[in-house]
DNA sequence: AGATTACTTTACAAAGC
DNA sequence: GCTTTAAAAAGTAATCT
């Protein structure tokens, strides 16, 4: 009995400090993306739901972790994308989506699929645009996503690709290749992409 | 009329069977010409019969798997030549294995362009799986027939995971009813 | 800037780690 | 869980000319 008690310490010891392992490794990754304290309690929650629903079995902590905060930007409409988030995670990309489309069924999040524009105010500010090029490139995404030219397309892509239309278009050029730096897409994406949305928008 | 279900193609068959015998797979894989054996990645014998296309996964137990088969005609002929090979080579291989159908893999056209996003969140976000930051396909899971279904923008569809072959046409009209009932389908 | 090749997803069996 | 095999869908990416 004494041995059965020290095990329940012990267990639950371990428990606690992956807890809090998890919980520091969120904050750490969290910092590094620039995404505010709230996002970071939401990531907490999830984090937690899945440890009391017992999902973490089979899978890392530092995955499950990563996933959390993954779906917490998005929940909070300020998505990163899978590349970005496995930047600042020492899992890899290819399990973070696995691990996050998991847990996101498990927990019933039903998140919606992320929406392009989310990305346009933190791209455009990294690339020194003003307020007219990211409401330009907002109208970029409405206008040709109504055309039913987002479907199975990147939204990392497709915001990509309307802000370097947006910015030709009110004289604030920046090059295919600084946009596709800081939205982690290649030039090919966005000249395809930009192609189809300088066409939905009737010019040409 | 030609409707969706008209469009649907057969893809690939897999199949599983055994022999009934087991099997020296390295005496086999210096036997038979063409043979695919490197026990340290994977257990199975790879051998790949022309005609029919197909590929034949070999096993110790005298277990076959087949895959690669565009008709269920296709795999009962590509195993049909796998047990004659092995005869030949005096392996007793039983009259008639029992050959079983594990997944029929299928595409299709639904005729028009499908709004994904809508789709995703009409069909039930708690049945659907649409990440096209990962892949531009949606993946839906159909209880009857119990069936996966990749639909993509084009309207072009895969339907997986069936073990009958009228599967596919089934799953095609119930995921056109539902999404018509949608209002999706143009 | 193309073209080519290759990887992402789904399902499934097999034997073994 | 992973390993291997096959095939489709369409998007993205790396590499070569």
């Amino acid at each position: 009995r004494l041995r059965k008690w020290q095990e329940r310490i012990r267990t639950k010891d371990a428990g606690e400090r992956n807890l809090q392992f998890a919980l520091s490794e969120i904050d750490r990754m969290a910092s590094a993306l620039g995404v505010p304290r709230s996002v970071r309690e939401v990531a907490s929650v999830i984090y937690r739901r899945a440890l009391n629903e017992d999902l973490i079995r089979g899978r890392s902590i530092e995955g499950v972790a990563t996933s959390a905060l993954y779906a917490a930007c998005r929940q909070e409409g300020i998505p990163r994308s899978l590349d970005e988030v496995a930047e600042v995670s020492r899992v890899p990309q290819k399990e973070i989506g696995r691990t996050y489309r998991y847990i996101s069924q498990e927990l019933g999040l039903e998140l919606k699929p992320v929406d392009p524009k989310q990305f346009v105010p933190r791209f455009a500010s990294a690339l020194d645009l003003s307020e007219e090029v990211q409401a330009k490139a907002t109208e970029i995404i409405d206008v040709s996503a109504e055309q039913g030219l987002l479907s199975g397309k990147s939204p990392t892509g497709f915001a990509a690709a309307a802000i370097y239309a947006a910015s030709l278009l009110c004289n604030e050029k920046k090059t295919q290749r600084e946009v596709a730096d800081v939205a982690q897409v290649t030039e090919v994406t966005i000249r395809n992409r930009y192609q189809e949305q300088i066409e939905a928008m009737g010019f040409r | 009329m030609s409707g969706p279900a008209d469009s649907i193609e057969i893809q690939n068959v897999v199949a599983s069977t055994g022999i009934g015998q087991e099997l020296d797979l390295e005496a086999l894989a210096d036997d038979l010409p063409g043979a695919d054996f490197n026990p340290d990645n994977f257990p199975g014998l790879v051998y790949r019969t022309q005609e029919p296309k197909a590929a034949a996964l070999i096993f110790r137990s005298g277990k076959i798997v087949c895959t690669g088969a565009k008709s269920i005609d296709d795999v009962h002929e590509a195993l049909g030549i796998i047990f004659d090979k092995l005869r030949d080579l005096s392996i007793p291989v039983d009259e008639e294995p029992e050959i079983t159908v594990q997944n029929i893999v299928s595409s299709a056209d639904l005729g028009h362009n499908l709004n994904l996003n809508a789709l995703a969140i009409g069909l039930g976000l708690e049945d659907v799986e649409y990440e096209p930051e990962q892949f531009p396909g949606l993946v839906y899971r159909m209880d009857e027939p119990k069936v996966v279904i990749l639909l993509f923008g084009s309207g072009k569809i895969v339907i997986t995971g069936g073990k009958q072959t009228d599967d596919a046409e089934t799953a095609v009209e119930e995921i056109v009813e539902r999404i018509d009932a949608l209002g999706l389908l143009g």
